[in-house]
DNA sequence: CGCATATATTGACAGACGTCGATATACTGG
DNA sequence: CCAGTATATCGACGTCTGTCAATATATGCG
């Protein structure tokens, strides 16, 4: 089945073990995380981390801003609304903070 | 990198066109809908229904009951709950309904 | 029992995905 | 401009996943 629903990219590209990872990273700390910091956080090399960032950027689910040399990565503002969407269309959940 | 997180599991099994048709299928009518009502929602052949099920099931998304010669399928009671949890590990939100 | 229908399982296959090493690009400082 | 560091891209590889046709299992009915 060939897929062209957004709410099926949004998860997708979440539904990862590295990709959550590096999303509750960046939710637990407010502010941007530097790309280097998520080297570390999971147990992959540098080119996987980028690979699985392109992801998440594509997704809209995360954003990026250049400081320099490095690179930050911040959740997309729009992302906790979408979350909630989807979340509605299943089971009547609504948003609250 | 290798998978132990449940929550992991939980948006693999949704992240799939013809799994959140289903989901969503059983989300809208109150109460359990026969297997035999997914082949026509999504454009797939019986055993390919019977498969995304049986991931669904795996996932314990959705819960299964015998009538007979039909099998009907309903939303499991605690996923509004583990949907939210993952939800509030991420961006805060909370369930409310 | 024997047949019809509903659902599940099996086996095979193509395509997508995650991973890495090697390499390229971008930026900073000397 | 050159060297060093940060990030991205490329190419290859093995594995996982979605799909189907064929078949098996289960239930109900004469």
């Amino acid at each position: 089945m060939k897929n062209t629903d957004p709410d099926v990219d949004l998860l997708q590209a979440i539904a990862d073990p590295v990709r959550l990872s590096i999303l509750r990273q960046l939710s637990s700390s407010s502010g941007p995380v530097c790309a280097c910091d998520f080297t570390e956080c999971c147990t992959v090399s540098q080119p996987t981390v980028s690979h699985h960032l392109k992801v998440l950027r594509e997704a809209g689910v995360v954003t990026t801003e250049r400081r320099g040399t490095y690179i930050y990565y911040d959740l997309a503002a729009d992302f906790a609304h979408r979350w909630a969407g989807i979340g509605a269309s299943l089971a009547g959940l609504v948003q609250v903070a």
